[in-house]
DNA sequence: CCATGTGTATCAATATATTGATACACATGG
DNA sequence: CCATGTGTATCAATATATTGATACACATGG
């Protein structure tokens, strides 16, 4: 992949770091980068865009942190070939369990019915699989 | 309506002001709050919880500028006559949908199936009923 | 009039988020 | 070995968001 793919724009309100995480991050999704592609230097990345190396790394840990991107030592950030599952099903769902606690509890001062809510997550969870 | 109803937690990630808006917001559009209803004084809510006036100060002239409330002068902040009393269920659903693409975001990139995602959530919505 | 009740404008203090400079560890390939 | 390529740990500088202290204007009702 070439580092003049990623448009980033310094003086927009969302921050560099996320613009970045945000293009990659489709760009995976879609198939634009394929498992084991390897990705612009953090170096290459920052000196076209007249950005600091850092910046673009921290894009690259926060999308290593999700699974999207590994690292290979020596030669660099690539798109992740597998989605390991470390975790057990259960220590998946204590993650969303605070989120879930949180969506219930403005349903209730909504005053929702559980059905259509359950319905809504249901169309959306189907989706994005 | 009493100060007492709000639930704020200082230490959560989000900004009280933020606690306090989107919790009056969600009560006014299920009818919880009817239009011309007073609200607390913001030293009465500052002092039952134990934040500053002027935080909630910030959470009602935000309300304000949106329409949701009213000021009225010597008396206090009331909810807006003009606001309908209740907002219909789709309308309510849009103030949730948000968190539920958020939700759906989350469970995808920790691989986690529909199915103990919804029964989850269906147990914490019942429990509250 | 005035004690008491509103909300808030103003500014300061803090907390948090973002970026950037520097130096470093490590892998590669000649 | 070593020049050159990776990413990043560490810390500093900045920007932004949030909160808080103080003083103030205004309305009410005795």
């Amino acid at each position: 992949m070439d580092a003049s793919l990623l448009l980033i724009q310094p003086a927009a309100p969302e921050p560099i770091y996320r613009q970045i995480v945000g293009q990659l991050r489709r760009m995976i999704a879609s198939g634009q980068l394929a498992p084991g592609d390897l990705l612009p230097s953090v170096r290459d990345v920052a000196g076209q865009h007249a950005i600091n190396p850092m910046t673009v790394s921290r894009a690259y840990s926060l999308l290593e942190s999700e699974g999207a991107l590994e690292r290979l030592r020596g030669k660099g950030m690539a798109v992740a070939a597998t989605h390991r599952r470390i975790q057990p099903e259960d220590k998946r769902m204590q993650l969303i369990d605070l989120h879930l606690r949180e969506l219930a509890r403005q349903a209730r001062e909504l005053e929702l019915p559980s059905e259509p809510i359950l319905r809504r997550l249901g169309e959306l969870l189907e989706d994005q699989e």
